[in-house]
RNA sequence: GCACCCGUAGCUCAGUUGGAUAGAGCGCUGCCCUCCGAAGGCAGAGGCCAGAGGUUCGAAUCCUCUCGGGUGCGCCA
């Protein structure tokens, strides 16, 4: 199971942090208090992994909050209040806590002193935006795939969302401490790519000054394939139509699969999508391939095995019938009925490439299979998780996060696409109209498994409706105010080196302790986003982060002793200007991860 | 018929892996630019967290059932 791996991971990065986030260090400073305090009884151990220091949903509650005391009401038998005073007490005597108070049903509050807050700011400034980074992962070996379009076309829009969290994930897993490869599956074995072929030899012929008249149903009608049958005429002349069609069809299959391939890098591109792998399904067949040595190999461990498999339930589909086949015992490991390996012509199915390329991966030392689906495909994720866990026998775990559709809409209108013309909306045309960081951004400010409506417009308003201009504005702004200081403070050095030694017990502010304490977050957001595989979460707490600023900024308005430039006091301007830079970098930060630009101005 | 995902403010959605009085944006009402970027901020109204049981100190969160929406259901990829 994950839950154990994962523990003994926490419990080694916590050991080599040197210095962790305050919420992990305050758990250790309260485990540490409550062993000290020996409330159990002889001999007895304490279950402790369930004490969780965090922000109280209330600040003005104060900076932590510990759920301790309840927690060990019941094995202790003592009322969770008297605990907390124990407790409480005890951590009063830190030299980091200003003060401690219990409240509700035994919730242990604590208020930071100054110095705490003054350390964060400093550490942000130093680390800048390595700020966040952690060694959470431990380094362990973890195989994200994500987009894996088939090469038969243009990417379609509804492969936007699934390329762009896997993106995010990826980086967010590798700033997480994770070693992270990125993978794309080229399905360029199927009949879909002789379907591509054929459509292909159809444009060369066109090309030769043929009269193709309309594109037969079931070809790619697709205008994206006149320029590969342009080129197919230019370099081979009429000589292929002479070819024999076997060799014929296998060079048409490799030109067009790798223009295809062309043509959707180019798309990832613009989409600031990247892999690190490109891995052929082709590969995998033929007699020699991995799919038929896996699959000899997990006959061996009677993983495979031939039988039949019951009809399924409800209406019986036309031409059904009761066959022996090679099966893949997927019920082992959970899945609802065990699936079939090997289609009546004797070709594989598209599970036994899976089945195959999970092992490949396996072999190839990674501990945990991502994999980022539509939601189309959700019934494939039981089997997925099956693979992983019969091959290597509970080693490695297959971990699937399912994007749901996205709606597009135009101002409000729903958008409508007819696929039959070939005409339907790709990935380009929307990246084009609205730009690569809007669309990035609207992707990841929701939850991968919720519905998405993607408008047209709203997208590309500039205003608090569009998170990613918010954002982006609030870290335009940091710069404006280093810009403005540039200009007015000639002989104040900004250098980050010169920044980290301000003054920041001057930071008295709750505005700005707020500010503070919100970028305090951030490698927690980091760490438990990277556990859950939910990249939004960045989105949501840059946002947070942005508001935070937004609002101070404001206050600035109204009383002008809190703006961040004031030459009458050097040193609090200082020490303000190094927590904008702060707040810069984080912001950078985190939009980096996402794969957004952080523009200095946005004018 | 079965499986998976989702039901939270009028709308679009968060909710820190079970914590305190459930939050944000839009929309609505009323304010704030002689002032570092108003692409911004402040305040107000708006909730039976689909419904019913259960688990426990404590449930929007976990379990069961019901209702409602989506997706997929040998040899398509």
């Amino acid at each position: 199971m994950p839950g154990a791996f994962t523990l003994v991971l926490k419990g080694f990065s916590l050991l080599r942090l040197k210095r962790m986030n305050i919420y992990a260090e305050f758990a250790q400073r309260v485990k540490n208090i409550v062993s000290q305090l020996e409330f159990a009884p002889e001999g007895q151990e304490l279950d402790l992994s369930r004490v969780t220091v965090e922000p109280p949903r209330d600040p003005a509650h104060g900076d932590l909050a510990t759920n301790v005391a309840m927690l060990l009401a019941k094995p202790l038998k003592m009322k969770p209040r008297d605990i907390a005073e124990r407790v409480a007490a005890a951590l009063n005597e830190d030299s980091d806590v200003a003060s401690v108070a219990v409240a509700g049903p035994g919730f242990i509050n604590i208020r930071l002193e100054q110095k705490v807050y003054s350390r964060i700011a400093k550490e942000v400034i130093e680390k800048g935006r390595e700020f966040g980074r952690s060694k959470l992962g431990g380094g362990l070996k973890v195989n994200v795939e994500y987009v894996s379009a088939n090469p038969t076309g243009p990417m379609h829009v509804g492969h936007t969302r699934g390329a762009v969290v896997g993106d995010a994930l990826a980086n967010l897993l590798a700033f997480a401490g994770y070693d992270v490869t990125r993978e794309y599956l080229i399905n360029d074995a199927g009949s879909q790519i002789d379907v591509l072929a054929n459509s292909t030899y159809l444009r060369y012929r066109e090309a030769l000054g043929e009269d193709i008249g309309a594109i037969p149903e079931g070809l790619y009608p697709g205008d994206y394939l006149i320029p590969v049958g342009q080129t197919l005429a230019k370099e081979y002349g009429p000589s292929l139509k002479d070819m024999p069609e076997a060799e014929r069809l296998a060079l048409l299959k490799q030109v067009s699969v790798d223009a295809m391939m062309k043509m959707i890098r180019q798309d990832l591109e613009l989409l600031n999508v990247h892999h690190d792998v490109f891995f052929s399904e082709k590969t995998m067949h033929g007699e020699n391939g991995s799919i038929a040595t896996s699959l000899k190999e997990l006959r061996s461990r009677d993983l495979v095995y031939e039988g039949t498999l019951p009809p399924p339930k409800g209406e019986v589909p036309e031409g059904w019938e009761d066959r022996e086949q090679t099966l893949f015992r997927s019920t082992i490991a959970g899945d609802d009925i065990d699936r079939p390996l090997v289609k009546s012509d004797g070709s594989y199915t598209y599970f036994a490439a899976d089945v195959a390329y999970a092992a490949d991966k396996l072999k190839r030392g990674f501990k945990q299979l991502i994999f980022i689906l539509g939601a189309d495909h959700a019934g494939y994720v039981k089997r997925l998780e099956a693979v992983g866990k019969a091959i290597s026998g509970g080693e490695a775990e297959v971990i699937v996060r399912m994007c749901q559709l996205v709606k597009l809409y135009r101002g409000g209108e729903p958008v409508k696409m007819s696929k039959r013309s070939g005409n339907f909306i790709t990935l380009r045309d929307v990246v084009e109209e609205v730009g690569t960081d809007p669309v990035r951004y609207m992707m990841l400010y929701r939850k991968n498994d919720a519905h998405l409506d993607f408008d047209f417009e709203k997208v590309t308003e500039q205003s608090k409706d569009n998170p990613v201009f918010y954002v982006q504005y609030g870290h335009a702004r940091c710069h404006s105010v280093l810009r403005q200081a540039k200009e007015e403070l000639a002989t104040l050095d900004l250098s980050a080196d010169s920044l980290a030694s301000a003054n920041f017990d001057l930071l008295e502010d709750e505005g700005e302790q707020a500010l503070i304490a919100k970028m305090a977050q951030w490698p927690r957001i980091v760490d438990s986003a990277a556990e859950a595989h939910e990249p939004h979460r960045l989105a949501f707490y840059l946002y947070e982060l942005a508001s935070a600023l937004h609002g101070h900024w404001s206050r600035g308005k109204e009383k002008p002793q809190l703006r961040f430039i004031n030459d009458k006091t050097p040193d609090l301007t200082k020490a303000r200007l190094a927590m904008v830079y702060a707040v810069s970098q984080v912001i950078a930060s985190g939009l980096t991860v996402l794969g957004v630009a952080a523009p200095e101005e946005m004018r």
